[in-house]
DNA sequence: AATACGGGGCT
DNA sequence: AGCCCAGTATT
């Protein structure tokens, strides 16, 4: 039996039952694709449910505002391919009067869309001969054949795409794209894969030469950066439950989305220390504030920085006092999109007393 | 080719 | 604590 045909008949026993599985529909899936990018199916099918339910089709999503989209996708992560989506609904209302193209090379020409998601949206809507290469498909046929290359490599790249390409001869496109992802996703996993009940244990090169525990290659990981964000929560006497935030712009983590307005540190830093940043004092200029009082500190880990967040209370002596043009004012009712640390803190936060525990 | 970009789950 | 996830855009 050939390989391919063992991953086509494993998968048909052993796939999830997924809704962008029951279409083909290039817009379901590609809505799919782009929130499964760098992410779990358990955490991104439920994301996938309500903006399938929010946006049905693709003019639905070009016609809302970035807003909504964003806070469809608060808490997912990556936001820039929420903005992305948006731009790219837009792209094919223009270009293509609203109808979701389904062939790689217009696909890959659409805001978001790189060479996997071209290549998962056209083989899966029309059965298109491109080959996939995600961190599945590397792992899997880095395994199988016993690839040591770096896969950041181009040569290598190339190389699993034309090993999928074989792969997928006497076979659909899609299917076999679908069957190497669920593949590594569930029997060839990361660490501690399956081989014991491997149907292709027998064409492993990896597991011949017991190499399986190393493969793919892997470039050592950097150290994330470390920072100290210091968040001045200011509160209106008057209206002690409103939100004081500001968008993030220019670049950086969080674009677009909505935080309280920060002040960094090199270090930690105590109650008087903010007040005498000169960054506070310009966020503050013109505004009669009580003391600042530390309330809480949470530690945020993301992939590429570790955070430690100290949120500091400041009391506005007076109601109304005009306030820096970039800050805006929000009830409870109707907060904007915002990362999930602002989250943490309104659930933690709310209660009293300052805390300092990393 | 290298880096930035979130958040979560598993070992 | 480290790894890695159905990656893309930017540098």
């Amino acid at each position: 039996m050939s390989v391919s045909s063992l991953l086509i008949g494993w998968y048909r026993r052993h796939r999830r039952d997924l809704p962008w599985r029951q279409t083909r529909d290039p817009y379901a899936i590609w809505v799919s694709e782009v929130i499964l990018q760098q992410t779990r199916v358990e955490q991104g099918l439920p994301y996938y449910q309500r903006f399938m339910q929010a946006f049905p089709c693709l003019s639905d999503l070009a016609g809302a505002r970035t807003s909504e989209v964003l806070g469809l996708w608060q808490g997912l992560g990556y936001y820039s391919r929420a903005r992305n989506m948006h731009q790219a609904a837009m792209q094919v209302m223009e270009r293509y009067g609203g109808a979701m193209p389904s062939d790689y090379a217009s696909l890959i020409a659409l805001k978001g869309v790189g060479e996997y998601t071209a290549a998962a949206v056209a083989s899966m809507s029309s059965s298109e001969a491109v080959p996939v290469v995600d961190g599945n498909v590397i792992r899997v046929l880095a395994r199988l054949h016993g690839l040591e290359d770096d896969p950041g490599r181009a040569g290598m790249r190339r190389r699993l795409a034309e090993l999928m390409k074989e792969l997928m001869l006497g076979h659909d496109p899609g299917e076999m794209n679908q069957a190497v992802m669920e593949f590594g996703a569930l029997q060839c996993v990361p660490r501690a894969p399956r081989c014991g009940d491997c149907p292709l244990s027998h064409h492993c090169k990896a597991l011949a030469l017991d190499r399986v525990e190393v493969l793919p290659f892997r470039r050592p990981a950097k150290t994330p950066r470390e920072r100290h964000i210091n968040y001045i929560v200011l509160t209106d006497p008057s209206s002690p439950r409103d939100l004081f935030l500001r968008k993030q712009d220019h670049q950086g983590i969080w674009k677009d989305l909505w935080t309280f307005p920060m002040v960094e540190s090199p270090v930690a830093i105590q109650e008087e220390e903010l007040s005498a940043n000169p960054d506070f004092h310009r966020l503050m200029q013109g505004v009669e504030y009580h003391r600042p009082s530390l309330v809480l500190c949470l530690r945020h880990i993301l992939s590429h920085q570790r955070l430690e967040a100290c949120f500091f209370s400041v009391g506005l002596k007076h109601p109304s006092s005009t306030l820096p043009q970039e800050l805006l004012r929000f009830s409870p009712g109707k907060l904007p999109p915002m990362p999930r640390l602002m989250h943490r803190y309104l659930e933690k936060g709310t209660g009293q007393g300052p805390a300092r525990k990393p």
